[in-house]
DNA sequence: CGCTGCTTTGAAGCCCTTCAAACCAGGTGG
DNA sequence: CCACCTGGTTTGAAGGGCTTCAAAGCAGCG
């Protein structure tokens, strides 16, 4: 059940049987919502974090006008609001973007981790920081990219990141939501989505359609995006 | 010469003497750099974390052409780069905005600390917990805000966190970066951003002049930047 | 006193938004 | 089985916020 999310973690760094043990006692039983269910309702005290076993959950926030900003999305593996651990209450929302399975790691027993098991501790603690440094390139691409090149730089992301845990391929991936939620992430209207993604298809590199995107060409997808993966930290560090 | 630092720290959880005297050790001798300087350059391996005890730091991230978007300030008594620790090599540079003064905190020892003292992980922890929410809001800016509401967040932002550590009051704050510097910030241009400026003046909402922001209406700036300190997590959270 | 870096202003243009409506697919009920 | 409804996609036209380009203004400093 937890497969994917200690998948993960190996990727990084070394996680041993007793550490495993530690993770599995940690993780409850498993819980389904429907896509549009908000899991995470901002500065509400929390006192689990949530893991997603599978599904696409998105975390955001929202201006008075009604526009929002997601400002990240989690596959599979990924804790959601792991930071919650040492925040108490997060500020900002979670929500599904599709039907998701998740599990509850409370927080009772991960301050117990923290006692019994340091490195573990560390391998969390580099679990959020990692989030940080996904949030960086989002601000990045908001901030400087155009609207093209954070289309493409996101499903560079996303290609790496669902790839690592077995849910995607250099065909493309499911991406099982609205040009609207697209439209969230990249900071754009759907209607300038829509626009980009017909130029990511005609110009023979990306298709998105039917929850699904297709890589046509990673080379120019990587090329337009600047997609360098090294913030996503892919290599086991040094202990 | 931490006492920013633990400031900070004590606003938000308790630190025990204990505690106090393993971060006192754990903080090396003091080290001046100029404005401009790279303390720490994108992808180079690190093997300490930098405190900050005076001046301005930015950490940002450039693309190609040579565009730069700052991610995130830093404010004397801020760890510029607590995540380091966990993540050994950074995927954004940090450079000195202004004349600065920092120490450092060696990874070694906040091993050992980790090894030690499990509360006080958790506080630095939440540390790096707290730097991703101002992520967080700078993304929802960067992706929603226009930019005099930009401008505005980000003084909101500025007027509480120098707060905090004594470097702001109601009438503002000094603040000794140049428009380009903030247009970095703002995912703006400079020219735009001074532009938003004086519309901020002559509206006598907020004055930038002279390395210094002064706040007219503390009410309008917080109004238009839509302003909600939440996410810098003010209050003693329970432990 | 002239150099340098930053600020300020103007004019033109473009990327993206806004508004509006047509189109389309899937699900539901008569 | 088709009419209808709903939510999402696609397209067009017009407009605006911000950029780009260019140059003048200004302050601090050697």
């Amino acid at each position: 059940m937890i497969d994917k999310h200690l998948t993960k973690l190996r990727l990084r760094d070394d996680i041993n049987a007793e550490e495993e043990r530690a993770i599995r006692e940690t993780i409850g039983g498993a819980v389904d919502y429907p896509a549009g269910h908000v899991l995470i309702p901002r500065g509400k005290e929390i006192d689990s974090s949530t893991l997603l076993l599978d599904g696409l959950l998105a975390r955001y926030k929202d201006l008075r006008g009604g526009q929002r900003q997601i400002t990240q999305l989690h596959v599979p593996g990924d804790f959601a609001d792991l930071h919650s651990f040492t925040l108490k209450k997060l500020d900002h929302s979670v929500m599904a973007l599709t039907r998701v399975r998740v599990a509850l790691a409370p927080h009772e027993k991960l301050k117990r981790i923290t006692e019994q098991f340091p490195h573990l501790t560390r391998v969390f603690w580099f679990a959020t920081n990692l989030d940080a440094a996904i949030h960086r390139e989002w601000e990045l691409s908001l901030g400087r990219r155009s609207a093209i090149q954070r289309a493409a730089h996101l499903f560079c992301e996303l290609r790496v990141r669902l790839g690592i845990v077995g849910l995607a391929d250099d065909s493309g991936f499911a991406l099982r939501i609205t040009q609207l939620e697209l439209a969230e992430c990249l900071g754009l209207t759907s209607v300038h989505v829509n626009r980009v993604m017909r130029q990511l298809r005609e110009q023979g590199i990306a298709d998105f359609r039917g929850g699904r995107v297709n890589i046509l060409s990673w080379d120019a997808l990587q090329e337009i995006g600047e997609f360098d993966p090294l913030y996503l930290y892919l290599e086991k560090r040094p202990r």
